[in-house]
DNA sequence: CCTGCGATCAACCTTTTGGTTGATGACGCT
DNA sequence: AGCGTCATCAACCAAAAGGTTGATCGCAGG
């Protein structure tokens, strides 16, 4: 019954433009808006619903340069009266924020370079309100929950970003206020749940999970 | 005169369906191939030449799953008679591969992110056989040239790698059937040539530089 | 209320790193 | 022949990191 009407939120012009290409190439789609980060995307959603066009389907980038990031974009969205579906599209399927998007009430995870029918099956499992994953996606995320990676801690995390500088536990300490022997326990909680047992080793982990960014 | 043949190079249909809805907007633009990799580009160009339909200009991706590389295929196309010019799409500008591509012939580098207009007259400039970069990038292409990074040794490199994974100099001296102390002489000359003082620091740099990968 | 967890700190000891100096052989370029 | 670079190694010392044990405090959840 009818068109999906689906809200596009990128920060990449060129993804845009791919996915309102691909997407209104198949019957039933229609691309209402776009948004090149959160904040306009949620705007975008109010807008829409006032005028009485709500959006059916949130397309949603997890990595945006300026502006509200995917997950707290997903986070504010769910917190509407009608809230729409949210189906997370992103680069790589390691992203440390498939767990966090999910939680924030995602209802499907996409990588990017998924072929265009399997986007397409996407889309409309989630404006079905059913929830669609990409099988890689799905299989990391059930390995994960049956085997849970443990999760730093907000003060564990800034240790790591710390770490990953270079800087000696003495400077960390300094930063943070904190005594040396405090760093130095703080280190071997994140050892533990990274399974490292040195530093260099714990922020090349950090990376490949991207708990930290490494600037680029 | 006449309209400007473009051949696509990426491994993600949503970002070629992109280039391609946003090239053929724009009057005088035709893409009239595509391909997912690099070996498969040079294919397209040869075959396009035979036909006695040239491909004026390539837009070819860095990062590429499967296949050839960008800057292999680069180099591969170079080598043609009549070779078209590359423009090199990529979504960081901090890619270490910046300098290889461009010496391996690319007429120009733009960042994935680059609004239209931007794309659209650095596709003009690479088909009238001028070089076109992005601000950023030629800013950065600039200060590199005049204040040159020290090129890691394969040798330094090697250790980087090994660095990364958290190994002990010991280890990595075992595994390179070389003694600790060479080990230690190496890491000096990659802190020196990095321009930082312990391996933690070493293997950031290395990782936003691009020097290694980091898994994901 | 008790338990668990996160964050904080101390003291002690071992291992690893980092910094320095100096030396040798191989290779390529001029 | 001479120069620079790379890769190799040694010996020595100071600094940093890692490992262990044990302790205190506050807060959230059952």
């Amino acid at each position: 019954m009818g068109e999906i009407r689906i809200l596009l939120v990128d920060d990449h012009p060129v993804v845009r433009a791919g996915l309102r290409a691909m997407l209104t190439e198949f019957e039933g789609f229609t691309v209402v808006a776009e948004a090149p980060e959160g904040g306009a995307a949620v705007k975008e959603v109010q807008r829409l619903a006032v005028l009485g066009e709500p959006v059916d389907v949130v397309l949603m980038d997890l990595q945006m340069g300026g502006g509200m990031d995917g997950v707290s974009a997903t986070k504010a969205l769910k917190e509407l009266p009608d809230a729409p579906p949210v189906l997370i599209l992103t680069t790589y399927d390691t992203d440390a924020d498939i767990l966090a998007a999910v939680e924030a009430g995602a209802s499907g995870y996409m990588l990017k370079d998924a072929p265009p029918e399997q986007i397409r099956s996407a889309v409309q499992s989630a404006a079905a309100g059913q929830t669609a994953l990409a099988p890689e996606v799905a299989a990391r995320l059930m390995g994960r929950i049956r085997n849970p990676a443990p999760v730093l801690s907000a003060r564990e995390v800034e240790l790591v970003e710390l770490l990953s500088t270079g800087m000696s536990n003495k400077a960390i300490a300094k930063q943070l206020f904190i005594s040396e022997a405090t760093v130095k326990t703080h280190l071997v909680h994140i050892y533990d749940k990274l399974g490292v047992d040195n530093r260099t080793a714990a922020i090349s982990v950090a990376v490949s999970r991207r708990i930290i960014r490494s600037a680029g």
